[in-house]
DNA sequence: TGAAGTTTGACATTGAGCTTGTCAAAATGA
DNA sequence: TCATTTTGACAAGCTCAATGTCAAACTTCA
């Protein structure tokens, strides 16, 4: 019985950490664009163009999971910013292909790998196996939380 | 080398993961709030006074880190509603001390208890010890993330 | 005591980060 | 071919705050 409490209880606390740890990480990304004249949202549209290659806005915003309508807002200031631009779409006249220019490419590869950097020294004073632990553990705990909220919707 | 560049990846998993936990579990939240009248900012104001005793708007602000402007709002809206009330303060005539109503405390305690029950069902399927894991793990990324963010500022 | 500075509630404005709704052009399916 | 869907563009609105200001109440301190 105290094992269980202490268990929740711990689990509690994780849960409800996901919010500064969520926080703390948005900021560093902030803070790691300083000079670059990317915004957050900028950022996001070129690491999904470089992770998952060239897309339309639709595209984008499903991966995203945001509504296309704000996800155009986002694509049509980094097309402004000059990192990405417009190619013609075979399949739809309207809706162009993004892809990254030259100097889009080297900029978010740039960030991407100073971030990783970053990870990989926060990982220092941990474990391997302690960190795939934690992983699986929250992994379990945000699919738990995901279907009982999708059940009472 | 391989063990490093995988500790990082699920590094970098685990701490990107904490944006959709923490959506599902405010989404649980909210759906367990349907019913009972109460919004989610009208709980976390319950959930201070039922936790850490009668305070006025100022302290309460203090102990979310949001502003006392809009904690006052939400202390407003919840005064509004009954679920508190105000005791007069004798060491600030404006400044009144908020005090739970008996409705207020019987829903707040069955919210968290009702929530407490979620968070134990949650646990069934891991160890004490993976999630003792999980929370020092997170708990450290969380702090050294927040130890960089605030050398940038 | 009283003058300066601080805290507080109330109110107004602003901002980020979205969602929702609508239109017209373009694409798709029947 | 006609109805439906997809898309970009634009407008409005929403939530959760931060920020600024005022006047009343409180504290400090000389």
């Amino acid at each position: 019985m105290y094992n269980v409490n202490m268990k929740a209880e711990h689990l509690h606390r994780l849960i409800w950490m996901s919010r500064p740890l969520m926080q703390a990480a948005e900021a560093c990304v902030e803070a790691g664009l300083i000079g670059t004249n990317l915004t957050v949202r900028m950022r996001a549209v070129l690491e999904i163009l470089d992770k998952y290659g060239d897309q339309t806005v639709p595209e984008l915003a499903a991966r995203l999971e945001i509504k296309r309508q704000y996800v155009q807002i986002m694509c049509n200031e980094t097309l402004a910013s000059g990192f990405i631009e417009q190619r013609s779409n075979p399949r739809h006249k309207r809706s162009a292909i993004l892809t990254l220019t030259d100097r889009g490419r080297a900029v978010i590869e740039e960030i991407i790998a100073k971030e990783m950097k970053l990870v990989e020294e926060l990982g220092e004073n941990l474990s391997n196996e302690d960190v795939a632990t934690a992983l699986a553990v929250v992994s379990a705990v945000t699919d738990s939380l995901k279907k009982r909220a999708g059940e009472s919707e």
